[in-house]
Order: structure tokens, then sequence, then C-alpha cells
RNA sequence: GCGCCCAUAGCUCAACUGGAUAGAGCAUCGCCCUUCUAAGGCGAGGGUUUCAGGUUCGAGUCCUGAUGGGCGUACCA
């Protein structure tokens, strides 16, 4: 419909420039928007406005000269100039009820545009390190990404989603001599664990089914185990600090490592990481976000794809040495400083697996990768942007969105969460308390660069406090009132109902045909921009629409060309609902 | 110190990417269930869009500066 009015407008310019009114290589980008108020119209432009300062007219006199030029229109009721020249488009009724049968015909897949023309798109997103379970923090990352990545696949493309495990590295380590040394107290040993050891409870689970698998065959003594280990750092009663927590806990890896043997530390290592990742695996999957592959990083390392990106780097002439490291001269490409790749000990850091891992996506030949990080990574873009640039000619293949921070109230107090120190509120937790459609909805309902705060007890309300019921039950309240109608003898006849729609002339049969006119145009816009809020803002829209309708309008109605052009409004509304509760993967329940 | 992000009703957030009188929900106050689900609807009050300048026909939106908050500034991952 919006584009029906901007081909009139173009129309119109190619008039002014036959006209020579306009020279006729004049391209005007023509904006045609949806009005806020109901009473500039359904349409708006501000072209003549746009043409004030090349033609040298005031904007209302140009407007005149557009509307004289007009080509007639089906669609097109009445036409007025307003305000400081903008031209209003009211649309015929019977036009805006055009969409129906559109919709109907095309059910699930009504609302699918083509911006992506097929292009294909890698979403990568959590990656959370898999040292621990995932908390409310990673929730917003999940659930935003999981919706952007629906966007994208509605509006026309091929999208993969990936998590990329870092499986790899000293964190990963500290989690497995974690592990060991709470297995080594379930043993029966006596020790002080380490303060920058994984406190969470999880890890004792995790240490309780490795002693319930294997017994005793990986005990040593916790004397043994904490001979020559730097000192732990502790806080004495005068508050002075002593010793290096560092160095304790990488003593303690290198203690569990030379004590076990390559074998059994091994085995002690992937137990913690499959029952961890199996953990996030399952937990995802059930708060509706699925990914096509999981990336280790640890493979990067294997295959020498690492190797392999450094190389170009250096032929690039990209790679220097300096203090017997490798550095990658990112300041070249807008970072502030240059970075090291390789240290001094010859250990590769995470930036090159990063280097690496970007360097594998090119390669498997995506025309955009998408990125979602914390924003606390947010320093960490301009280097990675850096290497694309170095490796590849299009830096804008990478698109890297940041998610703010979730701060999360209970009872009116915020929450803090670290998985170090064992203290944060899960995702699981989460989902049990408020569900996960409660959970999704909100997390996805605030903008992503937006701070967001995450009240447990108003998500778990179930009252209109929480918009998602409130889409919910105008979904459900149209199939109550469909098996109804069955059940009174007056199933749906949704051919009638069509050819009967010029019966529907009460304002809110159009307000909703408007809306839900809107729906393909705003899956368009929010998936250029990102933007999945957008979709839970124009439901509430729609949901608002339907109440209100059903409030003030009977629909199984005696009289039954009337009665069926009402029920096929209402079928199409549920129809869109559903479509867009889907995308966010949130249920659409029949009754509630 | 430097860099990135944010600041809109009492609270939580929108505002179609520069458009018309800045909108929703919650909270507050009225009204509407013998009717297809009241988890609903209708209405009222509530604003110098943090502040000061600038750009232009037009600014919550763009630019500069200030203030307040979040985050980052590793040969950690």
């Amino acid at each position: 419909m919006k584009h029906q009015v901007a081909e009139i407008l173009s129309e119109v310019i190619d008039q002014f420039k036959q006209e020579g009114i306009l020279e006729a290589s004049f391209q005007p980008r023509v904006n045609v928007e949806n009005t806020r108020d109901k009473s500039h119209g359904d349409f708006a432009t501000n072209l003549a406005m746009m043409l004030t300062k090349i033609i040298g007219k005031p904007p209302r006199e140009i407007a005149d000269m557009i509307v004289a030029r007009l080509p007639e229109s089906e669609v097109i009721e009445k036409v007025e100039i307003a305000g400081p020249g903008f031209i209003n488009f009211f649309v015929l009724d019977v036009a805006k009820f055009n969409v129906l049968p559109t919709i109907l015909e095309a059910g699930d897949a009504f609302g699918e545009c083509n911006v992506g023309q097929g292009r294909s798109v890698l979403v990568e997103y959590v990656s959370a390190n898999p040292t621990g379970p995932l908390h409310v923090g990673h929730g917003r990352g999940a659930a935003y990404g999981a919706s952007v990545a629906s966007l994208l696949s509605k509006a026309g493309f091929q999208v993969s989603r990936e998590y990329y495990v870092n499986d790899a590295g000293r964190q990963m380590d500290i989690l497995a001599a974690s592990t060991w040394l709470r297995y080594l107290q379930h043993c029966g040993e006596e020790l002080t664990f380490p303060s920058n050891g994984y406190k969470g409870d999880y890890i004792f689970d995790i240490a309780q089914s490795l002693y319930e698998e294997k017994g005793d065959a990986l005990r040593k003594s916790a004397q043994v185990v904490f001979e020559g280990v730097a000192k732990d750092e502790t806080t004495n009663a005068a508050g002075e600090t002593q010793g290096d927590k560092e160095k304790h806990i990488d003593g303690l890896i290198e203690q569990a490592k030379s004590l076990l043997g390559e074998t059994h530390y091994r085995l002690v290592f992937e137990k913690a990481l499959d029952v961890i990742l199996g953990d996030i695996r399952e937990d995802l999957a059930e708060f509706g976000v699925e990914f096509e592959n999981w990336f280790s990083e640890r493979s990067l390392m294997d295959s020498g794809v690492i190797d392999a990106a450094l190389e170009k780097l250096q032929a690039a002439g990209k790679i220097y040495e300096k203090n017997g490291a490798l550095w990658f001269k990112s300041s070249e490409y807008g970072d502030e400083k240059d970075r090291v790749v390789v240290r001094d000990n010859g250990l590769k850091t995470y930036f090159a697996s990063d280097i690496a891992y970007h360097f594998n996506k090119l390669e498997r030949g995506f025309d955009v990768l998408i990125d979602i990080w914390g924003s606390d990574h947010h320093g960490y873009v301009p280097r990675v942007k850096a290497a694309m640039q170095a490796m590849e000619t299009n830096p804008d293949a990478l698109e890297v969105l940041l998610v703010q921070f979730a701060v999360l109230y209970r009872g009116g107090e915020k929450l803090s969460m670290s998985t170090r120190s064992g203290q944060f509120v899960t995702l699981r937790e989460l989902r049990d308390e408020v569900g996960a459609d409660a959970a999704r909805f909100f997390y996805v309902q605030r903008k992503s660069e937006q701070h967001m705060d995450f009240d447990l007890d108003l998500a778990k309300s179930k009252s209109n406090e929480n918009p998602v019921y409130y889409i919910q039950y105008a979904h459900a309240r149209i199939c109550q009132v469909l098996s109804l109608a069955e059940e009174r003898g007056y199933a749906l006849d949704t051919e009638m109902g069509l050819a009967n729609l010029s019966r529907l002339t009460l304002e809110p049969e159009a307000d909703l045909a408007t809306l839900l006119g809107k729906y393909p145009e705003i899956i368009a816009r929010a998936a250029q921009v990102y933007e999945p809020h957008q979709i839970a803002y124009y439901l509430k829209e729609l949901a608002h629409g339907l109440h209100a309708y059903y409030n003030s309008t009977q629909f199984i109605v005696e009289y039954e060309p009337l009665r069926n052009a009402r029920l096929t409004l209402v079928v199409a509304v549920r129809q869109v609902l559903k479509n867009g509760l889907e995308l966010l993967s949130v249920a659409a329940p029949e009754k509630m």
C-alpha cells in the first residue's frame, strides 16, 4: 500500500522533469511514512518540503503543484495538504481490507519479504564460556540473537546460527582444576578451595558424577597437590592481603596436569566441559534458542586455521615482532594500539583465535557476518574489524551488535552476578520463575542498546502488567470465539467472509485492517536495523486493536454475511498475532 | 586520563531513523461484566525529552560542550 503511494509520487516527479521544473538527472528520496495521527490520513509525504530548496518556492505551493498532477488511483479516497507542507493520503476502506485475502492465503508465510535477497548471513550469539550455567545476563543475548536470526530469515536472508564454544584456554584449565579439587574433597581429601577457582554448586555435582564413574582412580593426596604451589591470596584480620590468587591457581593447574598425566587431566577437563555444555544446550533449547552449529575454538587450533590466518596477515605485512612477541598492526585500521597475537612464551592469544575464527567464517563464504556480544566487549570491536580489513576487502561484511547488560531486580533490590563466585541468577531459574514466554518477551521488548532493568516480580505477575499475556490473550480470545461459533452451528465460511468485507464499516474494523497491512513493512524495517523489539510493540498494538474491537462489537451475529466478514477479519488478526509471536518464539495459546 | 554506550511522565520503556499536538504499560482517579474469556475495554490527570549552545522550513532524534550513570582501557579468556 505504502509503495503504491510512493509510485504515484515518483510519477509526479517524472512529470515535473518533463515540464522542466526539475532537472532530468534529479533523484529525490521519496519519503512516504505512516501517519501518527488518524486525522492526517493514512500516509503522508514530506516531498514538497524536500523540494523547496531545489524549486525555490514555498512548500505549500509546491504541494499544490504535486497534488494537481497526481494520477488517478483506485486506493486513494482523498488527498489533503496540511501543516507546513505535508501531503496526506487517505486510503479507501475497501482498499485497506484487500490485505485479508493475502493474509489467509499466505498463512504462516505472511509478512515475509525479500530485503535479504537470499544473501547468506551467519549470526553468532550467546557464545558464553562453558565454565558454568547460563545466567540471566546471557539470556538477553540469547533472546535478542534468536529473534534477530528469525527476523532475518523472514526477511529473505539465508540464516545460519552459531555458538562459538571457548573450549580452550586458561579459563577452561581453571574449570578443570576446580572440578578436580572438588572431586578430591569428595574422595575425602581436606583442602582449602582456591579463591580464584569456580565456586558454583554445579562444580560439586560434576565432581560427584566424576567420582561415581571413576572412584578413587584420579585421587591424589591433597598435601602432594598443594606442595610447592604459590600461596593463595588471603586477607588477615588487619585487612592486609597476602599471596597471589592468580599464581596460586596457575600452580594448581600445573600440579593437576603433572600429577594426573595428560590422559587423566583430559578426562577431568572433558567431563566438566561436556556436562556444562550439555546443560547450556538443553537450557537454550528449552528457551526456544537453537543453533545449527556449535563451533569449537579448539578445532581451530587442531586444524591449523590459526596458523593459516596469522600467515595471511604476515604475508600482508601486518605482523611484526617486538619484545619477543608477535603483534598485529591493528592501529593501521583505527584501533587505538597494536595487539599481541603470539606471546613471548610462544602461546597464541585469545585474539589470535578470534582472528582465525572470523577468517574461517569468511572462508565458509557468508555474505554477512553478525556477532552479538555483551556490551562489556565493545572495546574489542575495533581490533576484530581491523583483522577483517587486513584479511578481506570488505570490512562491512562484519556487523557487531552490542547488547547492554540486564540489571536484575527482585523486591526492589539489585542482584549482582558473577560466574566465578557462583553468585548469580541462572537463566534456568528465571525460566522456572517467570516462564520462557514471559522471559523471551521481556528481554526482546527493549532495544538492545538500551540499558535494561529486569524486574523479576513484574515479569512473574500474570496480570495485565505483563504485556506478553495481553497479546496471548488476544490470540486465545479469537480461538475461543471461533470454537464457540462452531458450537452454535455457525462455522466460519471464509469465502463468504471475503466476499462481504464491504460490510465491515466500523472504525475498529478499518483500524485493524490498517494495522494488519503494516505487518510486512514492520518485518522489513525491523530486520534492516536488527530491532526485534519493533515486533513486540507492533504485536501489543495489534492485540489492543483486537481487544478494543472485541469489547465494542459482537462478532457472532445472526446475519450470516456480516458474521462471516467479522470472523474472517478476526481470523486474519489471529494469523498475524501467531506469526509475530512465533518470530519471537513465544507460544500462541488457544485458551488461557 | 582516554574511548564506547546510555539519559524521554512518579516507575519501566516507545517514538517508523530529521516531521505535524512526544506515545504505551504500570501506578493514581472515574466509568463498563443477565452479552463471544474483565489476563479485557472507555476516559482523566501526569512532560522545559538532564542542562547550555549550534545546524534548518522543522530537532527527543544530527553537531559541540557540560552534568549524571553503565562499560572498557592486558603478552586474561
